[in-house]
DNA sequence: TCGGTTTTGACAATCATTATCATTAAGGGC
DNA sequence: GCCCTTAATGATAATGATTGTCAAAACCGA
């Protein structure tokens, strides 16, 4: 049975707290900032969990992986600031039946999708 | 100026000869298979500049970014066998039009997309 | 409270990738 | 073809994120 622990709260906290996307690393330095003795490790760990749970969402950026708190429970994509972090949830029809089809029509099974948009918010466009 | 040399071009026909993706590691050691004494670092570099040149697309899976030579030089996707890496070359004029809408509403600027297809090709399909 | 089991965390280990830097070799000018 | 400047190479060390180890601590049901 999985048994609830201060360190796994905090870290849900934390990640919650986090406007867009963080990094492992990160979490852990700003849960050592404000006192948190929890170990890195552990943070990994925890990470790992919310987002195989569904909790969490991850991607791939710099070659590390960085993560959210996921609010809706469902399957959607993210629009996200490439300077500031800045995220947007986003679901979209389209493409998840546009993924379907491009994999049917090539006799591919058990099709999953990866999707994301990236860009420069208002706050960080140039002009 | 960039020199021609026979490594980067070993890399170039290793790459092409290919069938899916391929990480560095992997074709490194394809290549000293073949007998080839061409160095680790080399085959990065290579790489990587062929990535930035947009001879060859990549993408990160497992924490390591893997190639593939890109024959059309213009902006497409991919459908990729989980299992045995085989990979279809997707071009869909829906799914851009539609990153750009999204960043547009969203007030985002300079956009740019990640957008990969992963299942199971019909030879690893079960069934 | 007690005890079996899970979780933690300090640390070592792993693994892909990058930096270093002395050596090699393009390729332009002669 | 021969030199010479300079970019490219490659053996190796360094980096950095992530995972494995395992004794100690924490959960939680009985
Ligand atoms: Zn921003
Ligand atoms: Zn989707
Ligand atoms: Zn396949
Ligand atoms: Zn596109």
């Amino acid at each position: 049975m999985k048994r609830n622990t201060w360190q796994r709260e905090a870290v849900r906290e934390a990640l919650e707290t986090s406007e867009g996307f963080v990094s492992a690393q990160a979490l852990h330095s700003g849960l050592h900032a404000t006192g948190s003795p929890i170990g890195l490790a552990t943070v990994y760990r925890a990470l790992a969990d919310l987002a195989s749970e569904g909790e969490a969402d991850s991607l791939q950026q710099d070659g590390e992986s960085i993560y959210r708190a996921c609010t809706p429970n469902t399957h959607h994509h993210h629009l996200i600031c490439r300077n500031c972090g800045l995220t947007v949830e986003i679901e979209a029809d389209e493409v998840e039946t546009w993924a379907q089809k491009v994999a049917a029509q090539n006799g591919f099974t058990q099709a999953n999708h990866i999707v994301d948009v990236f860009g420069l918010c208002t706050s960080c466009s140039p002009g």
